[in-house]
DNA sequence: CGGCTACTATGACCACGGTCATAGACGGCC
DNA sequence: GGCCGTCTATGACCGTGGTCATAGTAGCCG
């Protein structure tokens, strides 16, 4: 995964997120993480030593901003970028990982969200800091292709919702049903909005 | 919360899902639940001979019909109803659960998703069932309201998909931001597609 | 070489939590 | 009353996991 020649420090942090996102933040165990990573357990502290909380955010944080990046690798890859295509290659990720892999893991910032919104703050921030540096630049992309400026952020904010939840709904069913329909259904409504079709 | 006087099983089962869709599942003890439920201890093991996996999995199922029976209450509650207003209603019910507790709980399906999907088959199946179960009334109530059959479900797994992550970034930021937004963007996309309007 | 810093390595501590085992209380029914 | 099923109550076990403490190694600089 690209990932071979990285600092120990950056391996941790990418493997913390791989395993939170298929396990939750609750069931990665910091050992674990450590031998994903390929890592000493001992160098955990060394470079976290504000602990599993510390891991984590800088995991999601990560995560954010890989998220934030592929935008713009989508929008190189599209012909005639619109945003409904956009939509569609954002979703398509995760089926395409999901038909090699063969499995659905989920996201690591909505994972750290469910299961530390509540307790720890740090978390919290983290979670939304990432979904803001993934918002820009789909918001960003949307202006580039002519959605008004004022319509871009809340398009913005729609379209990674709907991915997030076609996620978890794909996720339970094991099956990417859920994120082909979402495509299916919003990205036409998201093309009409940018060509300025008559709704509302 | 007009739960007084249920049996105690079914209290365990309430609290169970409450404090899932606070903490996640990982984080939520059987002590805990137990505690919250204002139940014995010892009737953990009584009633959910199958562990914490039995308890996480009828709370799960028992979220999904919760949110399956709320539609038709929405629809009652509407003058004239339309896809839009349906969805609107689903997302207030959030919005206004912020207003009054001050904080905002996540549902306890994606939790249940989040943290077990990979580890723990049935409850992942438990998810996909309550999903399903709220699926369908919303699917039901887009065909009462004129939705050509073959589009209802898909814009069912929409509307939840939408609502699930739009949530999920609404805990994050501890803002209804999100949720409004959605609701404001996606409303008015669905009534447009239910007149019949001009998306492709 | 001595010492210093960065990193690695491991063992131990301790709290938490799910589960098991056991036993006590309540209530109906023969 | 005596029996039994339902439910309550509590203590104990044991694995897991985050963290701390303590060394050990490697490389650089003076």
């Amino acid at each position: 995964m690209a990932v071979s020649e990285r600092g120990p420090r950056e391996r941790m942090v990418f493997s913390a997120a791989q395993l939170i996102r298929r396990h939750g933040v609750g069931a990665t165990g910091m050992r674990e993480v450590a031998v994903h990573a390929g890592a000493p357990r001992g160098s955990l502290q060394h470079y976290f030593p504000g602990g599993k909380e510390q891991l984590v955010n800088e995991a999601v944080a990560w995560a954010g901003r890989y998220a934030g990046r592929r935008v713009a690798r989508f929008m190189e890859g599209m012909a005639e970028p619109t945003p409904g295509g956009l939509f569609a290659a954002m979703v398509r990720q995760w089926t395409d990982e999901y038909e090699t892999a063969g499995l659905l893991a989920g996201c690591p910032v909505a994972a750290a969200t469910v299961d530390c919104a509540d307790a720890t703050e740090s978390t919290r921030e983290a979670a939304a800091g990432a979904f803001a540096t993934w918002t820009a630049p789909v918001a960003g992309a949307l202006t580039d292709m002519g959605v008004p400026t004022e319509r871009a952020e809340p398009l913005a904010t729609l379209m990674i919702s709907s991915l997030e939840g076609a996620l978890l709904i794909a996720r339970a069913e094991r099956d990417t049903r859920a994120l082909t329909t979402v495509a299916g259904e919003l990205a036409p409504m998201l093309d009409a909005v940018a060509t300025g079709a008559a709704c509302s």
